[in-house]
DNA sequence: TTATCATTGTGTAAATATTACAGAATGATA
DNA sequence: TATCATTCTGTAATATTTACACAATGATAA
């Protein structure tokens, strides 16, 4: 009881009478910054286990509302692209040993048994996000005690299958970067040549030859350089690029091989 | 009443019991044949739309068990390759004016209200699949009053967003295209350069030079020559050709580009 | 002030891949 | 045996991709 506050209470309570059964969504949200990768992770009170950000679908809104509803509780952003990458479904994908109806019980002074509309068989719509990693405040809520950023390569234990999950994204994403100015979503507004060259070499972990990276970017038309220059601290100013929406959408129609 | 069968009767009314609510799956069953790509679609009893074959997810299967069963229950085959590309969710997708639970009614004889749960927010999973045309004998069943192929570029009227998933799933398939030998699973286990020519060609739905076609599967190993002749009726015998099974997956890991 | 050093920025040649293009060989049929 | 639809093949021009290294900048330290 302690640990839930009221919305929690109701949501277990009435739920099902204002969500979608059977239905869910989960968040793969990528975090950028200095060239390393990051996923956002919560815990649930009383486990060590932890799981993707994830929610119920209203029965007033859509698929992707409801996930950049629950993206947004998390990150506090609202203006995420959200890319749906695949659902998944199998009847006890989200049974678990840690996750029990017992805990939830003991969590929320309810009681809580195994067919609770929260323990059913749910079939979850994956989407994944990209998003510059010091823009988002992780906020935990509910009956989650921590959330936070994990290194793709340091995933801890996670519940039900998103360990999965977030390795399904991952190839979506490498995939998607090669046909999409992924980074539109990423960098700032202009950015220069090391940034989206470290970025780019990051996502794919794997290195890119720098001239031959900023010619094809430059020669598709994809970034443009801007003119001016940017004054960092140390060392030189390097010029600052823009990405082009012409030439942007040109690439998705076209299905050009952009790195 | 006399138009359904008491597997549909039971159905409508204790459905709900044995599969999961607001979720469902629907299939693009693409069908090729003499080089034009066609779509199987249904037509329910009392309505002048035609739909997806799709269906409701048993408690106990997962989501590919039932996209599989609702595509072999249409076709007859039960070893289609399914490719889920895209789940559809927004809160009046599956309200159509012409779909109605007044029909319903008529249809089955019980009384359907609109809420019944037939008539609820249902999120679908989309797979699309490919087969050889001939092999397939459309069913229909229930209360599908017709099954029957269509050319892709003459469907006709359907009901809710069942055009929107053709639509996206042929995107799907043609993006696949470059990147998987989809050919391996619709053409027979040997077959002939001309074949596999006019299978690309109507997929994507353009002229391939001939020569310069069969240089890149042949170089980059993902067809092999067998040898052997096949006899048609008409003029020449043919070489035969098979699909190499590692260089299949190589191509699949590497993401090359086969076309 | 000057030397050092991390960072930025740039060009070319070789290799590879893609494209464009036409006609000869086969074997069934008339 | 002449005709015809179909199968099959090579090369040159062009475009793309890859490999590769050093000079310029300007902050910092000596």
């Amino acid at each position: 009881m302690e640990y839930i506050d009221d919305g929690e209470i109701n949501l277990l309570i009435n739920g099902h009478l204002h969500f979608l059964k059977n239905v869910s969504v989960d968040n793969v949200i990528f975090g950028y910054h200095e060239k390393e990768l990051k996923v956002l992770l919560q815990r649930p009170q009383g486990i060590v286990k932890w799981q993707l950000p994830g929610g119920y679908i209203k029965r007033t809104e859509t698929l992707n509302e409801a996930a950049l509803r629950v993206a947004t509780e998390r990150t506090g952003l609202d203006k995420l692209f959200l890319q749906q990458f695949r659902s998944f479904g199998t009847p006890h994908r989200t049974f678990d040993a840690d996750f029990t109806p017992e805990l939830m019980t003991k969590l929320s002074g309810l009681q809580i048994s195994a067919d609770h509309w929260m323990f059913d068989y749910f079939v979850s719509v994956c989407f994944y996000t990209l998003t510059e990693f010091s823009l988002v405040i992780p906020n935990g809520s509910f009956y989650m005690e921590e959330c936070q950023w994990w290194p793709i390569g340091e995933l801890p234990q996670m519940t039900f299958d998103h360990r999965e999950m977030v390795e399904e994204a991952l190839k979506a994403l490498r995939l998607h970067i090669y046909h999409y100015p992924v980074g539109y979503e990423l960098l700032p507004e202009k950015f220069t040549r090391p940034e989206i060259h470290a970025l780019y070499e990051t996502i794919l972990g794997k290195s890119l030859d720098s001239r031959n990276f900023g010619k094809k970017l430059i020669t598709t038309g994809i970034i443009k350089e801007l003119g001016e220059q940017k004054s960092i601290g140390a060392h030189r100013s390097p010029k600052l690029y823009k990405f082009d929406k012409e030439a942007y959408d040109n690439a998705l129609k076209e299905m050009m091989v952009l790195v």
